[in-house]
DNA sequence: CTTTTTTTTGCATTGTTTTGCATTTTTATA
DNA sequence: TATAAAAATGCAAAACAATGCAAAAAAAAG
C-alpha cells in the first residue's frame, strides 16, 4: 500500500476513534510497527494529530468544518489569526479602498469584513477571498489579472502587479510569511513577494497582520525592511520582550489589550 | 496499446481507487514499469494525479474555489454546444495563444483543449475556465482582472480590458448570446459586451462559437456586426437554408461535415 | 509502398527512499 | 525503584525513481 494511502486511513481511522494504539494500526494497515511510528510522526508534522506513548490521539480543530472549505496547507494557528483579524479590521473605515494580499491570516480578515462593514472596496490578489467577498453586493471586489498559481489558489506577474499599479488603496493588510528586525518581511512565496511590493508602492497606510509565531523568524526572499511599515497587528501572545525590542526600534505594534 | 488509450485507461482507474501502485498499472497495462512511470508524469503535468513514491494518487480538488463554482445552473444544448468545441479546437495550432470570454460553449472548449493540446496560452475572464485549465501546468493560464460578477463568474470592467489590450491574441474563440445578419453580434450580460470588443480588437483570428440556436436571434446590446468576424462555428443543426443564406452574405461559417 | 525521421519503449546503471530489525533509551505504572 | 511496554536510533536490505541509451514502433516523407 501507498504511503500517503496509508496515511489517509490512519487520518479516517483516528477521526472515527478518536485515539489509536500504534499496534493496532500495525495489524490494522499490514505493516511493522516502525512504519507506523514514523506514519505518525509525519501526521503530527502536519497538525492532524497528536502522539502519545502507546499511539496517536486525534487533535480537533474547532473550525474543522470551515476549514474543510479552504484546506490544503493545514491551518494551525487558526485561533491567532482570527484574533489578529478581528484586532485589525478596527483600523479600517467605511468606505475605504483596502488590499489583501494571498494568504491564510487575509482570508479571516475577508471573513470579519463581511459581517462588519456595509460599503467598501476591496482589490486582492486570492481568488480564496474573491469567493469569500464576491458575492457580497455592497462590496466593490477588484480582482487583480494575472498567472494563476493552484497552490496557493493566487494570482501572479506583470498583468497582476499592472492592475494593481492604478490603484490607490487607503489601507493595505499585508500578511507575510516571516518577519524580523534584521531581515525585514520575508517570505519564501516567490510569486507573492511582487504582489505585495506593488501593493505598499500605491498605499498610504502600510499594515501587516501576522500572528505571533512570524515575529523574529525569516525566508529566503527579502520583501522589504520593516520601516517601510507603519503598523505591525499580532495576536496576544507575543511575547513581551519582542515587543519591547521593536518599541525600541521604532517599529508599532498592535495587539488585543 | 496506444499512449492516449493507456493515459484514459491510467484516469478511469485511478478516479476508482483514489490510489495506484505504478507496479499495479504496469502488469495491468501489460507494459514496463518506467512507461507506466513516464505516463503518470504527463498525466502529473495535466493536473489530474499526484505522484508519491510508489505510485500516485488521485488529486481531487473538491472543496477549491473554483470547484464550487461548477454544476449549478444546467446546461442547455449541451451536446451542440460539444460538437461546437470539438469542431472550434481544430482551428487551433499548438503553441498559439488564444482567447476564451465568458460563458457555457467556452467552457466546453477549455474541457477539450486539456485532452488534446501541450502547449498553449490562454487568457480569459471566466472563472470557471480557470478552473478547468489552471491545475495544468503545460497550460500558461492568464485571468484578466477586474470587477467580479457573481451571477455568471466572470470578470469585467476597465482593468480586464486593460489586460486583455496589453495582449496579442492568435485566435479568439467568443461565445455570445445571440447573431444574426440584421443585428450581427448581441447578448444582454451587459459587461460581457465590453470584455468581447476588447477581445476582439487584440486578436488576428476572430472566431464566434455558437450552437445553432443562436442564429437569427438577437438581444439587447449590440457588439459588431458579423462581418467583423472570420469565422462562425456551430453544430449540425443549422437549417440549410440559414447557411445558405449567411453564404449570400459572405459571412463564413463551419459545421461538422 | 518503401525509406527516413521521429517518437516511444524497455533495459541497465546509479542514486534515493522506505522499510523492518536489532539495540539502546525513555516512559508509564505498579 | 523495578519492570514491561513503547519509542528512538542506527543500520542494512529491499523497493522505487532518475538517467542515459539502444532497439522497436509509429509517423512522415519520398
Amino acid at each position: 500500500m501507498l504511503q500517503e494511502h496509508r496515511h489517509q486511513k490512519i487520518e479516517a481511522y483516528l477521526k472515527q476513534q478518536k485515539a489509536v494504539k500504534a499496534s493496532e494500526l500495525a495489524t490494522l494497515l499490514n505493516v511493522s510497527i516502525d512504519t507506523v511510528r514514523r506514519d505518525l510522526e509525519v501526521l503530527e508534522k502536519k497538525g492532524l494529530l497528536k502522539r502519545v506513548h502507546g499511539g496517536a490521539i486525534l487533535k480537533q480543530n474547532k473550525d474543522n468544518v470551515l476549514n474543510k472549505l479552504f484546506n490544503e496547507r493545514e491551518v494551525n494557528h487558526l485561533e491567532k489569526k482570527q484574533e489578529v483579524a478581528s484586532l485589525a479590521i478596527e483600523l479600517i473605515e467605511e468606505g475605504q479602498a483596502i488590499a489583501l494580499n494571498g494568504g491564510t491570516t487575509t482570508i479571516e480578515i475577508a471573513k470579519v469584513l463581511v459581517e462588519k462593514f456595509k460599503r467598501l472596496t476591496i482589490i486582492t490578489n486570492d481568488l480564496r477571498i474573491l469567493g469569500i467577498l464576491g458575492a457580497n453586493k455592497n462590496f466593490n471586489v477588484i480582482l487583480t489579472g494575472g498567472f494563476y498559481n493552484p497552490e496557493e489558489y493566487t494570482l501572479y506577474g506583470k498583468q497582476c502587479e499592472e492592475v494593481l499599479s492604478h490603484f490607490n488603496i487607503d489601507i493595505a493588510l499585508i500578511t507575510v510569511n516571516a518577519l524580523s528586525i534584521e531581515h525585514g518581511l520575508t517570505d519564501f512565496r516567490i510569486h507573492e513577494v511582487g504582489v505585495i511590493q506593488t501593493i505598499l508602492s500605491r498605499t498610504k497606510y502600510k499594515v501587516v497582520v501576522a500572528d505571533s509565531s512570524k515575529f523574529e523568524t525569516s525566508s529566503y526572499i527579502t520583501i522589504c525592511p520593516l520601516k517601510n511599515i507603519d503598523l505591525i497587528v499580532t495576536d496576544s501572545s507575543l511575547p513581551f520582550h519582542i515587543a519591547e525590542e521593536y518599541d525600541r526600534h521604532n517599529i508599532r505594534t498592535l495587539s488585543p489589550s
